[in-house]
DNA sequence: CGGCGAGGTTAACACGATTTAACGAAACGG
DNA sequence: CCGTTTCGTTAAATCGTGTTAACCTCGCCG
């Protein structure tokens, strides 16, 4: 079956081509009697227009690409979410894509969207690919960092202050009584777990008493979390520490059931601190005191900044927004 | 700038256009050395192919289009995963939409797939879209459903076994000793709640011995859970239920965590099964008993299933795969 | 030496919608 | 009554690639 194209309709309410585009795209000027008589005409053949048309026509693919780093994570779920809010207003579909940390998924999407002529992508890079980016500026696509920002700062970008993050968590930790904090996560080149690391140890300073030990995890999931503190564990009960400050949620999760299973009370023996905030934080069978990061928030962020790129490439300037976390209490360090 | 285009190759390989068509599109046909000077010139002009046109004049987007139910819900992220895995394969790029179980974010996406006239859609259906698919498969994309199956069987679906996941489970309950079993979940017009509750009956009923309670919740999350899992224990303990048995994992998780928090012992006191086998299942304080849905395999399944109609729309059956889920006991069954 | 076939290349058109410039008709004022 | 403006409509050109049928150039064989 042939499918209905602008110029059945055209015929069908018995005028042209152009004047059944000009009903769709400027709806201003065309008379309302004959506006009337062409929607009539569509809903009856049922037409949908080619989009592949419009956009070889227009020089322009209203739809936005969105690069997520891990879409197994709540975070980043979260993040996609806010997104969506704001283009769903805007009628602009979201492409998303999941790199799931791999470069060469990664390349693969920025080479769709790249072939797209996307207005505008969204980005959590994980390879280098700061040429690529610049490639797709300058062919009119525009680009705003997610959660990561370059040295450069040619983008703009979204990110949440980290270095608040770790200390008001180790600060909330002191404030509990606790003096022998652990730190797990990693790895330590991401600037997340960088900055995290270095706060925690500035408050830990700050405060005068008290030490910071840290524990390098290649990953941050449960896995990592349990190997974490049963290493934590096999050391003499005086070396141990009383509080644990964990790199995400995932991490503190896998910490919490390995401390469970071995019979540690959590918080009254060790308490834990996680970070991200995600669902299931508040869900844990002890519910998990974490650093909240505004999210969804960042992701309506991030869609706003690249909404105001994208209507003016040539003037606007390049924004950075740092975003503030949150401490959110529960009971595991609130014994 | 402007953007490099087949003729500016052509001309920089002095060829004509055509042939730089060719050695892209059918390289057989274009002799190795012209194929070299092409693929040279392309490499210094960063020539990238204008995807609109090709499908403009192709007819036909490679890409697949897939409308998730729920994103922030696991199951639905390894589903992704699994139809990820075949697609990077066959070089056809994913388009991901969440409907977020709203309808109409779902008729959004299916008339972004529509417009875009996608070569295949993968659907959990929110709401009766049925006229859309059949409109879809007729102007020539094909259509397969992902966890869902439509009365009719018009369309091929890969979905997964209720009927058994809730047999398993229940009899597991009952032969680790339980007798008083309390099913969690809802709504039940979900074919899904529906069958696991019937085979749960079912298997109770043939049992001989024991009695199991419905409670239903409207939706399937952490908070109905908790709710749940409050109304059990306000009743008298002779009436209280030895098991419970969730609708799925993120459910039984909140009721594990309201029944540590009031002090009753899983699984010497209440014991949990859940469904789905996320991966937080088995990182849960408690780890979880679950019935493993094969999600990713589903995934897998679905992607295979819709490029073998893509390939033949017109010969191919219509096909039902059937999965069979697996129950995977841990500690909240087996104190 | 002429005809033939194969492989490689080319020119021209097609895809479906949008835009531009031109056009006709109605409305208006002098 | 005629010239001008305004508004709605139209024919034709355009976007960048893929395909088709024709064409050219060799090399080969009779």
């Amino acid at each position: 079956m042939r499918v209905a194209q602008v110029r059945d309709v055209a015929a069908l309410a018995g005028v042209s081509p152009a004047t059944v585009s000009n009903a769709l795209n400027h709806p201003a000027k065309v008379s309302p009697t004959t506006l009337a008589r062409i929607q009539a005409a569509i809903d009856e053949l049922g037409y949908i227009r080619n989009d592949a048309a419009r956009q070889l026509r227009a020089g322009t693919n209203r739809a936005i690409g969105m690069v997520v780093l891990d879409i197994a994570n709540p975070f980043f779920t979260d993040v996609a979410r806010g997104v969506e809010d704001v283009l769903l207003g805007e009628r602009r579909p979201l492409i998303m894509g999941n790199s799931a940390q791999e470069p060469h998924r990664e390349t693969n999407y920025l080479d769709l969207f790249e072939q797209q002529r996307m207005d505008g992508v969204l980005i959590t890079p994980v390879a280098d690919v700061l040429d690529r980016l610049r490639r797709l500026r300058d062919r009119g696509t525009s680009v705003v960092l997610v959660d990561r920002m370059t040295r450069a700062k040619e983008f703009s970008s979204v990110t949440i202050d980290d270095t608040m993050g770790g200390r008001i968590a180790t600060e909330h930790l002191l404030e509990i009584g606790r003096r022998r904090i652990a730190f797990i996560g990693g790895p330590v080149n991401l600037s997340q777990i960088k900055d995290r690391l270095a706060s925690a140890r500035a408050a830990v300073e700050a405060h005068g008493s008290g030490e910071l030990s840290f524990l390098e995890t290649e990953t941050m999931n449960a896995d990592a979390g349990r190997a974490g503190a049963e290493q934590l564990l096999a050391l003499p009960t005086t070396k141990r520490p009383d509080a644990i400050f964990a790199a995400n949620d995932l991490v503190a999760l896998g910490v919490l059931q390995a401390l469970t299973l071995r019979g540690v009370r959590v918080p009254d023996d060790v308490a834990i601190v996680g970070y991200d905030d995600i669902d299931f934080a508040s869900s844990a069978a002890i519910p998990l005191s974490s650093v909240r990061q505004p999210a969804r928030t960042m992701g309506s962020t991030a869609a706003t900044l690249l909404l105001g790129v994208i209507a003016d490439p040539a003037a606007s300037e390049v924004e950075h927004v740092t975003l503030k976390p949150e401490l959110i209490v529960r009971r595991s360090t609130s014994g």
